[in-house]
DNA sequence: TGGTAAAATTAGGCTTGCATAATTTTTAGT
DNA sequence: ACTAAAAATTATGCAAGCCTAATTTTACCA
């Protein structure tokens, strides 16, 4: 309620809350061991810090069973989420930056900045909905926009889809995205799948005879929406 | 020489260099007392921080005698410089913030900001040479302009000459200044000096009949270049 | 030159946030 | 149901940075 008096958290607290709330979002529950991973921390560090953050009021802590956001701590998390994704539209519309090294500079700022400079930000870029990957950009009051996207790897030999959001963390990953013409927007048929979790092959619309492969894996983190068959006649 | 190896230092590092080097270059020394006056930091603390400073080869210290920039931490002291300014002028040139709130903000962002991103934020505005304050800029190469202000408390009754620069770091005093007409760029008339350190009467330039009285110490902190008579007549 | 005030430092303590090693709890397989 | 492996936690310890209280050094003045 009281929008001045924010203790302003450590940055440490805010990438907690960060990885507790793409854990959560993935796989429902935020382990301490799936928090360590992703912190690139120790797990004792881990319970340490789960302590004060219960101690604050930001997650709740079932002992040797995992973590979860208060409405407090998703409200934190949901705040930095849009910090960041805001910071990338930013840098990438009015200072040139590429999509593939917007993400680390994202990753400092988002600590650094005030509410006020990020919604002056967003002003300025006309208030976007997603930011360069495709994720959705949550609002100053802390809604988000459900997806309901299917990863392209679960798209039928014959399926017509459109990408929709790719994850910003991997530069090298982007750079290769793009080498294939694979950015959000893109439209694709998918030509054929191999068994056993093999290449995938796609027809990209629009660019005549562009046929790309694309491993299993990277294919199960690129996040598409169908697209009704008849419109690509 | 490696532009890529830079450990990085803390930000509490970071301000403990900005503050020694704004003292070197007031009162050409830096005390422990001073500093801890610069930072709101109790002394004890700036003896522990001088330690581990020049330790790091960032600061000669001369124990019971002061603190001293090396060639290595002046570089680092005037990157801060930079990377304040040119930020502070961002957000006014492109982002619409007003001259008495840009320091806070610049404050928090000069920490987090990349060289990178200080060098697209300079060039998108035309490489300023001086922030919105007057201040001068220093280069990316870490030069910085030698300014040869004079204090309009220094100016006798009937000198002419132009205000430069004003200092940021309160917004109240800046909103004072700004109600008075007082910017850099302003130019005046010394009309009255009263002694004992009393108040100067201004007559604005361009602004018919605009006489402003400013105190003594404010005076003071307001640093102006003599301007030829002829050329206001 | 002695003595005191000011300045600086040392001593000791606290919090945050990380680590490793040891221990406890949970999970899963037989 | 028992037990080994996995997961989590507790026990300790460390560095950065801050604090207050006590001590040392310097500076200045009579």
């Amino acid at each position: 309620m009281n929008e001045l008096a924010r203790p302003s958290l450590s940055r440490s607290t805010e990438d907690y809350l960060k990885a507790i709330y793409r854990l959560e979002s993935q796989s429902g529950a935020a382990q301490t061991s799936a928090i360590a991973e992703e912190l690139e921390i120790a797990p004792p560090s881990v319970s340490g810090m789960v302590k004060r953050l219960s101690e604050s009021g930001l997650i709740e802590h079932l002992p040797y069973r995992g973590v979860q956001l208060t409405a407090a701590g998703r409200r934190e998390a949901l705040n930095m989420l849009r910090r960041h994704r805001v910071i990338e539209s930013y840098l990438m519309e009015k200072l040139g930056y590429d999509w593939d090294s917007v993400h680390e500079e994202a990753e400092r700022l988002e600590h650094a900045v005030s509410d006020e400079l990020i919604e002056r930000m967003a002003r300025a870029l006309g208030d976007p909905q997603y930011d360069p990957h495709g994720a959705p950009i949550p609002t100053a009051t802390g809604d988000i926009e459900e997806v309901n996207y299917v990863p392209m790897s679960e798209i039928p030999v014959g399926g017509v889809a459109q990408l929709r959001s790719v994850g910003d963390e991997d530069s090298e990953r982007l750079r290769f995205l793009a080498s294939l013409g694979l950015v959000p927007g893109t439209v694709f048929t998918v030509l054929a799948r191999q068994p056993f979790k093999g290449p995938i092959t796609l027809r990209l619309q629009g660019e005549e005879g562009r046929d790309e492969v694309v491993g299993f894996d990277l294919a199960k983190s690129l996040q598409c929406t169908r697209v009704e068959e008849e419109a690509q006649r």
